[in-house]
DNA sequence: GATGAATGAGGGTTCATTCAT
DNA sequence: GATGAATGAACCCTCATTCAT
């Protein structure tokens, strides 16, 4: 009993370390960028040993691998259950696109390393979790491909197009803020994901608008 | 005269090798990526001598930076000059939708290079040329205020976000064909321009999703 | 107890790898002087890992800092030291002298750096280290000056300068040792020491050279 | 003849070039040191070409080489003339010092480039100019030894170490103001030439002094 | 588990020197 | 003579990774 007590202590212990590094890791790769960081600068930040990353990580790139799985994995979790769910088509993608932001405002630095170290970077990380990445997309492009089937959205646009379009748009709102190009209030990021999804959906165009172009 | 002939030929010869290398690097960078590349794989690539790359470039950094602000700057003469014309709104989005997609199709090792290793990174790059790469977004912006000042576009929808997202939209297309989840014939190139366009302005809600959401 | 043990065997270990490193440090200097060797001799010539020199040294010129400063320091101690004893001033010099010529005759291949890598630097290591450098000569021309104040010594002599005179005196057979213009058996050593002091004390002239020229 | 005049000409245009290099070389070396200057230097300096340096000097080294043997045979030529001299020692002596404060005063930046960069170099040029270097400490050694034959310098000391010792002390003082530890007044560089002499001749010590010491 | 000393390959940069014009 | 583009060897330093304790 006691020595399963320790046991459980020792692993917990050792679980609470390798988060410890994790989220180090998070606030280093945010800070200075995956490349201009060293390993040290992580163990540092962490407040443990050098060696001691590589007693839970195989390499460097590995803590950013399981950062970058971590939270991917959770979006794709979520992306799934909406897709699963009954459920107007433009409510699913306000979902998807609240998740991220909330993601963004919950923990802005990781959400900063994932775009800015993994889902571009088509050479290293971006290539190697090509896979992973694409599955939301093209659970996305599945949501679209079938309110067009049901006539909701407007067929002449490929699906797959359409979801790169409108995951490209949230993308580019969290590096907006990455960037301090848009301001950042609780307000900012409630409206954002209103905002995403009414542009994508309904246009940015005002019924006037249309009037006049279509004469 | 001849001497005349012999400095143009000297300057001409000069030139060639800076932009030989120029080329190189494009290459390189977009096969290998930025960090993952030496300097000597250029000079390689470019067929000269590893100094040379000193002798024209201040620094591997330099190298970048050159390629980005070339073309970036023509970006933004397009951008500056749609801006300046009269013409309906949509039309100045889909000038630079055009441009962006005709500049991937053009040379898709440049705009690879430009995506995957400047305006993302905001440790690196992207942080260096933040001002010049924020004045895209600002002209941007500043045709949606205006034509949300007209009543063409709908007011409630913040033009410095609906800016980020209709850029957003487009690189995203262009990220898509770089990790060639996308269809990249000459056709689709084409229709990518009236899409992303079509999608922001129009949105992807067609007239009949539209009244079953209002109901 | 035993962790006790271990902390300073560990210690030990450490310090003895930094101090094996300078003392590879001082050979390869004397032997190729500090620009002319590479890192890596150092390392070699120490029996260690390349990158081991970095880990207790931030860069070349931080190794002979230090090599420079501890020995320089030990000098400025003994220099200190007999400046505040109650002494002939003659005594004093010898000292010093006795000082310099004791530290060639124990470690040659130190004061050669010490003498040609720094004391004469001035556009690196001499500049470096002038404040350092100076005490002593202030020390020894503080000392000067005393005795001309007591009447021992000739007042039309500058103290500062004649310090340098005296310092010069010294460095510069050294110097001839270094070259190997001078005889460096024991017996010259410790000559030496006499005579640099008897020179710039007692003069070169003999009782009847300054008669004739006195007249 | 007209084809002589325009040889005369040109030839008498290439030494200048050459002077205009050397010239602007010791500004340089003095200014940054040898080894932190590049040939790049040099030529801007003088305001020629790259290439020109390699024009009228075989090598970086040779630039240095030339003038140090420039300046240190004509300080040998000095030594020479004043060894040949009916003159008493002390007086011949004193000429050296003037000689060599001389050329301080006239050219400090070519002063120090000799003493900071060859005199001690004991690895790099002084190793290469040992004989020439070694026969100025000869020649004064000679005379100082003819003195002590003459009875008129104490039999005691060494030749060789006094005039080590001698010249020593010169070069010190010349360090002294290189790094601006002493005063470099005119009035500064009269009294060090007396000084000098007087200090290894005479001694530092006053005749109370001496009494005081002998008891 | 935890530590941090030790390793050594790798790469950016410098710069003396060459050479075509 | 004069120019400066071109060459490429050399070297300092970084830092991911290993390993003995």
């Amino acid at each position: 009993m006691s020595s399963g007590r320790v046991e459980t202590q020792r692993t917990k212990s050792a679980a609470d370390k390798r988060r410890l590094i994790l989220d180090a890791a998070v606030r280093v790769f945010a800070r200075q960028g995956f490349h201009a960081c060293r390993v040290s600068d992580i163990a540092d930040e962490a407040g443990v040993a050098y060696g001691l990353v590589y007693h839970y990580f195989a390499s460097k790139d590995e803590v950013l691998d399981t950062l970058f799985l971590e939270r991917w994995n959770v979006m794709l979790e979520l992306i799934r259950q909406v897709d699963g769910e009954q459920m107007p088509v433009r409510d699913k993608l306000e979902a998807i696109a609240s998740f991220i932001v909330d993601s963004y405002q919950h923990d802005p630095d990781l959400m900063k390393v994932i775009i800015v170290e993994v889902t571009r970077a088509a050479n290293s990380f971006g290539n190697t979790h090509i896979a992973t990445i694409r599955e939301a997309y093209d659970l996305i492009g599945g949501m679209i491909s079938e309110a067009q089937a049901a006539g909701l959205f407007k067929s002449e646009i490929d699906a797959r197009f359409a979801a790169m379009a409108f995951y490209g748009a949230i993308e580019q709102l969290l590096t907006g803020w990455i960037f301090e190009l848009l301001p950042q209030g609780p307000e900012d990021f409630k409206r954002a994901k209103w905002l995403v999804v009414e542009t994508v959906c309904g246009g940015l165009e005002s019924r006037a608008g249309e009037q006049e172009r279509l004469g």
